[in-house]
Formats: C-alpha cells, structure tokens, sequence
DNA sequence: CGGAATCCAGCCCGATACTG
DNA sequence: CAGTATCGGGCTGGATTCCG
C-alpha cells in the first residue's frame, strides 16, 4: 500500500537520524498542529477573505490569535496578503497555489475525523471508565 | 473537486454553529496537534513495538510523554496495549483498526509536507527578511 | 522493563486597551 | 478596518526521582 512505502521513507527522519529540527514533518506538523492554522485554511477554502470577515467567521479566535496566525501562515508562503488603499484600508487574504495543494491531503484527513469521530467519542467513553462497573 | 465537497460540509462546523467542542475537525485535529502523537503513529505504523522499543526510535521524547500520548492514543481507540506477564514485563504496543485507517490520509498529509517543506522553508527565508536588504 | 509522581520552566493563547 | 502592545493565566512538556 502507498501508506506503508511513505513509512518506509519516513523511518529516515525519525529518530537522532536528523540533526535537530531539521525534520521536514515535523517541522510542518508542528504548525498544523497548532489551535488555529488548519481552521483558517479551511475558512479561506472558499475564497479570499478580508480581516473581519475572517473573524466573523471563526468567531471564538482572539484578534490577537487571528494576526498571528495568519502571519505564520503568510511566512510559510501559504496565504497571501494583499492590501487595498482605501479608507478605511482593507486587507484580503487568500490561499497561495501551494496552500491551495494542501487543502487535498488536509481533506482527507478532516473527512477521517469526521468519520471516526463517534468511535472515538466511544473508546473515550468506554476508557474513561464504566464508572457504574 | 473532492476538497470543495468537504470545506462545504465543514461549514456546517465552523463558528458558532457547534456548542462548545462538538466540532470533530477541531477535537480530533487538537489530538494530532499535539507534539508526538502523528509522530509515534508512524512508528507503529511497521508493526507492534514494545515500550522501550519506541522510546528508542524517538530518542528525544521523555518518558512522561510517551507514557501519556500512548494513553492518549489508546484512550481514543487508536492503539491497543498489551501486557505480557514475563518477568520483567513486557508491553506491547499496536495500531487498532482505526489507528491503521488513519495511515493513509495521514499519510498524503505528510507526503505534502515532505514535498513542499523545500518551498516552506524558502518562503519563510524570504519572509523573515533579506536581512542583506 | 514499564511505568507513576513530583517539580518547574516556557509558551500558548485569551482579554484588554490603544493606534493609524 | 486592521492591526499592535502589554499583561497574565493555564497548560504543555522536560528533568528527575521513585516503584512493582
């Protein structure tokens, strides 16, 4: 299968066979990873998106968490920002061609939570404790 | 394409449209945010290993934290724990079905971060300023 | 061997207030 | 509108020590 022959290549990273971070998966997991990345991919999915539309749309994330993010985002080359001189300015962001490839794999992946979240939501359950034995 | 088809169904998720932590993208996602667990799925990923087994395949994790991300990972059904009554004990270590129907999207996601990881790390080097302006 | 328990530093991130 | 600055809490995760 594809996944075992991706393993394979993978073994070369894992483990002090790397220097430090230099670990091209992690070194992108590590980002994803975090609370906000992969929800603003998906929220620029459909189109560019100004600042406070953006905020709108994903109304538990701090302004604060909303630059941030966004800003990483940017200097990974996933997004672009695009400023347009009006006044009040505006600002739009949208999906670079390589931020656009990502949605593909990251599909795939939400589509896997989706589908094994109420196993999940189960193991959790039935770990956690048949607390009336 | 098959992204568009999921970001339309993951609007159904995005804000406020999900009480509180509902929402399977983010409560599967924060899992595989953390900083080991996609990391020691891979390891298991070539077959059961016991415990010192992984803690040497990744030299730079702590013990406490791979005690706690196996737990994690059983907890939500991934992975399955074994214990063999030798003396000294033996525990072994194995992806689920689940955990085995996760290698291949998380798979593609890493075989995108293996190919773009050139691009990412450029993009950030320009980013991050031609300090030579 | 495979943990559990404790201590502690760092950072992640939210809340708030201010700016151009 | 689109940020920036500052403060502070909570959680993550590393180091160390002890146990069955």
């Amino acid at each position: 299968m594809s996944a075992q022959q991706l393993i394979e290549r993978l073994k070369q990273w894992q483990g002090q066979a790397v220097p430090a971070g230099a670990c091209p998966v992690r070194d992108v997991m590590d980002h994803l990873g975090d609370k906000w990345s992969t929800l603003l991919i998906t929220v620029l999915a459909d189109g560019p998106q100004r600042f406070n539309a953006i905020k709108r749309a994903v109304p538990d994330i701090s302004q604060r968490m909303l630059t941030q993010t966004l800003r990483d985002l940017q200097r990974d080359g996933l997004i672009t920002r695009q400023v347009f001189p009006t006044l009040p300015p505006s600002v739009e962001y949208r999906l670079s061609g390589m931020g656009e490839s990502l949605l593909e794999p990251l599909a795939a992946l939400i589509g896997w939570a989706e589908a094994h979240h109420p196993a999940i939501r189960e193991a959790r359950a039935a770990y956690d404790g048949p607390v009336v034995a």
